[in-house]
DNA sequence: GATTTTTTGACAATTTTTTGACAATCTTCT
DNA sequence: AGAAGATTGTCAAAAAATTGTCAAAAAATC
């Protein structure tokens, strides 16, 4: 789940964000000054940072500008109380990644912050391609070949696959995998789980039934081998 | 060194622009007017000219055409205020490359100005014109030919169709679709795009029914194949 | 005010996901 | 080693979700 830290000290609005964004289903985590909202920012990791401009305390100039210097790279969106501070955000405060003037709408912040996780994980070196025994897979285009020839995968595959490779070696439980891949809001039975790793097995395994890639770990889970 | 020459008369823009530059090392210069602006963009070469669309005397879209029309060819962002002024910017004859609608972020400018050098250098006109199949379009002058015959597509088809074409091959979720063709501030829904995409299929594709071009990716979204 | 473009809603068609039943296999305990 | 109990493999059918399609409403543009 990805984790989002607000930093806002009107409770109306930190109320507001919390409700928006966990129904987005986000990890909220709030501050409601500027020293706290550092501290959190600097000791823990945040998928993003959305920080008020006007703070009691430390501002959010500061806070941003601080966090850069650190080395802390979170992408930070601004929230500026008038039109005419947009000009110091972009002035002076050219750590942030976006910001919204308030009042703003939750969808809209949405938006933003779903483009700028998108951006992120580009960046990031997510896997985008791989190739195990004959098999090549491409996540970025949800391509799969095996032996040069087209393999057709669903979505849901790709995801899982993707999980396990990320996940190279350990063993992978059936809750990880609903937690992770399916998410937090729908409770399929950990039989679908293995549905799912069976079909996977007709698809990459050379032999399906003596697999040499999703290896099952008994009473445990599965395990990715290249 | 790449140089820069921005023509803008907001003291508190041209500061940040200025410092956001300067720290991706471009060399910048500045002119608070149009007639300086247009001066300068005329005596002196530069790499890219980023162009306020409002300015006291002369106004962008004036130094625009001029610059046009006197040959130079200098890639030109444009700042516009609103989401509404973008259509004028792209749409009409203007000859901006590019245009960023306030309030934005200077990591959004930084990034749109390494795409246009990028772009310039290697004299790819990926973004102005393409071939596909048997269609043709050209995005600055908003045209479509298929086999020859004029293609009628409206101004949002054009756009949907240039985010295709720069993800080409890969996966574009509705949601991205949304975000970065309709921007932050409309939510139509989901099934919107569906329906551009049926209305783009019946005229781009040979047989709508069987797309060679807009293929979809169940529980993922769509892709666009050459 | 007329025309074009965009958005929505309904229903059908399709694809994917989930479930349930039974067989096979593995663990643990004796 | 052998048996009971739990876990996993396997398959096909059911359920759910997504997409295709069209026409009409709403909005934007001319």
């Amino acid at each position: 789940m990805k984790s989002i830290l607000v930093i806002e000290d009107d409770p109306a609005i930190v109320k507001g964000l919390r409700i928006g964004l966990e129904e987005e289903h986000y990890d909220v985590e709030t501050a409601t000054d500027g020293e706290k909202g550092y501290q959190l920012a600097q000791d823990k990791h945040y998928d993003i940072i959305i920080l008020d401009l006007m703070l009691p305390g430390m501002n959010g100039q500061d806070i941003c500008r601080e966090l850069r210097s650190k080395g802390i790279q979170t992408p930070i969106i601004m929230l500026t109380s008038k039109k005419q501070e947009t000009d110091k955000v972009l002035g002076l405060e050219l750590g942030a990644d976006d910001y919204v003037t308030k009042p703003f709408s939750i969808l809209e912040l949405q938006a933003r912050i779903r483009a700028i996780l998108r951006r992120s994980e580009q960046k990031k070196d997510t896997l985008n391609c791989c190739t195990f025994g004959s098999v090549e897979l491409d996540f970025k285009k949800q391509t799969a070949f095996r032996n040069g020839q087209s393999l057709k995968l669903s979505t849901k595959e790709f995801e899982i696959l993707h999980y396990f490779l990320q996940k190279e070696e350990e063993v992978v439980t059936r809750d990880m995998l609903l937690d992770e891949v399916w998410g937090y809001d729908v409770f399929p039975t950990t039989r679908t789980i293995d549905t799912f790793i069976l079909n996977l097995r007709k698809k990459i395994e050379e032999d399906p039934s003596n697999p040499k890639h999703l290896i099952t770990v008994h009473k445990a889970g599965y395990k990715f081998l290249r």
